[in-house]
DNA sequence: ATAGGGTTAG
């Protein structure tokens, strides 16, 4: 039977094996009749295994093969590749330079590709120009390995100009910019990258769909979600992937409601969906419910994995609930390993809860800290009030080549302004600009009108709002009108008053600080105002309260609250600490 | 048919 084989046929059995039982079992039969001795038999054998992902008996065939021709070292590599085996996979590619084998185009992509995954654009941009040399200059698999690569490399600018270069586009070299500008926040460019795409007729797939979603989250209007939502519905594009992407996008947009209706009417839900909304919870700072549903998700059988627990320490640090934080440090430490992103949930569960030393422990233990852990570490230092050493953490960073982003200004600059130091944060604001190019945000500017208006420079902090490019929204205003407020400067408080009744407010505080500005001005007509606006609007705010978690129970407690059965003992407490403050405020 | 884009998160 075994000799009447033909080429086709075996090609054919290899073809429709599915798993590496059934790849074993041809090797077997070829073994025994004497035939797989045959060139193109052991080749198309290893091609099979590389097929279903058995890499050791690939690795074997292929290391035993007398004869190798570019069809077994590119499927080796694809067997590589597919697994993310970036070292490997450079490794046999450098081998098949070193040998004179001719290099394809699969070839050069694949090579690529893994340059991307351990972000070494020098070796991707060398490995290009082989393929150039080889002729593939235009080639679009290989061309859409390079637009990876530069994003993936924070080169957006570059992937840009190659992806303006290309003289053909595929949906995968438009799905790897739209997915790139989303991953960075650009989510306008991103939808303006896709509409050009439609409009070449190309239609969206579920991967370039996952881009969008990804954009439309990005994006300030939540209506664009839920078009894309509709048009996912209408094209039959849902699946378990863009199911859990669309609940993170409604989560983002704050719609719990919905991204709860997505999750429960999912196709399948899976470890990576329950991580979404356990996220999701955490994001929106429903605390107790985003502890609640780890636990719901435990008894549905799914083991929380980083993400989730990454979230349940969110939620811990957002309420003080210290204890079970750290509690939870110990569970990633004894069962999940190390992990760069819980590393920073760490730092900031101890940055909020108030043990800056545990923080500043946490980074050291990180091997290679990314952008996240510096920017953590350095909103450590400012909400500790050390601004000059968040300075020259700051430093630091920028001389590790990694480029700072606008939350690592964020930190920066708040931590500036809570120590004071002026100059230092107007130089760094300018900065950020000139220099690294990014377009200051509401957070940067909220965090410059605090610093120059707490130092009485309100005409500064004014005008910097005025030249504004981005709208600032109502609290920026008040800060303004706080620091016009402290430093007795009218007109400003006045134009910020203004400003912040058109904002249209709908919190009883804002309306009380514009009222005892105008009151300290001696203008009661426009305190009547107020008073009239007050009454009409009806504001009524749920009171705000503060957490604290004392040994391990957690206590809500607001003003003029008398309920707590150790009042008497906690007044007077609060007492002596009151007069601590002063007399530490008298000698200082 | 061997390749390039992909779900959650600090």
């Amino acid at each position: 039977m075994q000799s009447s084989w033909s080429r086709y046929y075996l090609k054919t059995r290899l073809l429709a094996c599915r798993d590496e039982v059934s790849v074993s079992r041809i090797h077997c039969q070829l073994l025994v009749s004497g035939m797989f001795w045959f060139e193109t038999f052991s080749a198309q054998l290893l091609a099979s295994y590389a097929r279903v992902g058995d890499i050791p008996s690939a690795r074997q065939l292929f290391d035993m093969l007398p004869q190798r021709e570019i069809d077994s070292w590119n499927a080796i590599l694809a067997a590589y590749s597919r697994r993310n085996c970036q070292a490997e996979v450079l490794g046999l590619y450098e081998q098949m330079k070193l040998e004179g084998v001719r290099r394809s185009s699969s070839s050069f992509t694949m090579a690529i590709k893994a340059c991307a995954g351990l972000l070494d654009l020098e070796k991707g941009e060398e490995i290009r120009e082989c393929a150039v040399g080889s002729g593939y200059e235009d080639d679009v698999y290989v061309e859409s390995a390079v637009l990876n690569l530069y994003a993936k490399c924070g080169k957006m600018s570059e992937a840009m100009r190659a992806f303006d270069k290309m003289r053909r586009r595929d949906i995968v070299s438009w799905t790897t910019m739209i997915t790139a500008l989303s991953q960075c926040e650009r989510g306008e460019g991103a939808v303006d990258l896709y509409r050009r795409m439609r409009n070449e007729g190309i239609e969206g797939d579920r991967v370039a769909m996952l881009g969008i979603i990804k954009a439309c989250a990005a994006v300030g209007d939540p209506r664009l979600g839920l078009s894309t939502h509709g048009h996912l519905v209408r094209k039959d594009l849902m699946d378990s992937s863009t199911e859990t992407s669309l609940l993170s996008m409604y989560a983002k947009h704050g719609y719990m409601k919905q991204a709860l209706h997505v999750f429960e009417t999912m196709h399948r839900q899976t470890v990576i969906s329950w991580g979404a909304l356990v996220s999701g919870f955490a994001q929106n700072g429903y605390a107790a419910e985003t502890l609640e549903l780890l636990a719901k998700m435990v008894s549905n059988g799914f083991d929380p994995e980083v993400v989730s627990i990454v979230s349940a320490l969110s939620a811990c640090s957002q309420v003080g609930y210290f204890k079970l934080g750290k509690s939870i440090h110990g569970y990633i430490t004894r069962r999940l390993g190390y992990e760069r992103v819980s590393g920073t949930g760490i730092i900031d569960l101890y940055t909020k809860c108030g043990s800056f030393s545990s923080a500043r422990a946490q980074f050291e233990c990180i091997s290679s800290p990314d952008l996240v852990c510096w920017n953590a570490m350095i909103a450590a230092y400012g909400v500790h009030g050390q601004g000059k050493e968040a300075l020259s953490l700051f430093i630091q960073l920028t001389e590790q080549d990694i480029q700072p982003n606008h939350a690592t200004f964020a930190a920066l600059l708040s931590a500036l302004s809570h120590s004071g130091l002026v100059e230092e944060g107007q130089y760094w604001f300018h900065k950020m600009i000139s220099q690294f190019h990014i377009a200051p945000m509401e957070k940067h500017y909220a965090c410059m009108v605090d610093l120059l208006s707490r130092a009485g420079k309100l005409d500064e902090a004014h005008k910097l709002l005025q030249s504004a490019e981005t709208e600032v929204g109502i609290s920026v205003w008040v800060s303004l009108l706080s620091g016009s407020h402290n430093h007795g400067s009218f007109y400003i408080g006045e134009a910020a008053a203004e400003k912040i009744l058109k904002l249209n407010p709908d919190d009883l505080g804002i309306y009380a600080l514009i009222s005892n500005f105008f009151a300290a001005h001696r203008k009661w007509d426009q305190v009547a105002k107020l008073r009239n606006i007050m009454r009409q609007k009806g504001i009524k705010k749920a009171p705000s309260y503060s957490l604290v978690d004392v040994n391990g129970k957690l206590c809500a407690f607001l003003m003029g609250d008398e309920t707590h059965q150790d009042y008497e003992e906690i007044e007077s407490i609060l007492d002596q600490l009151d007069r601590h403050m002063k007399s530490a405020a008298m000698s200082s």
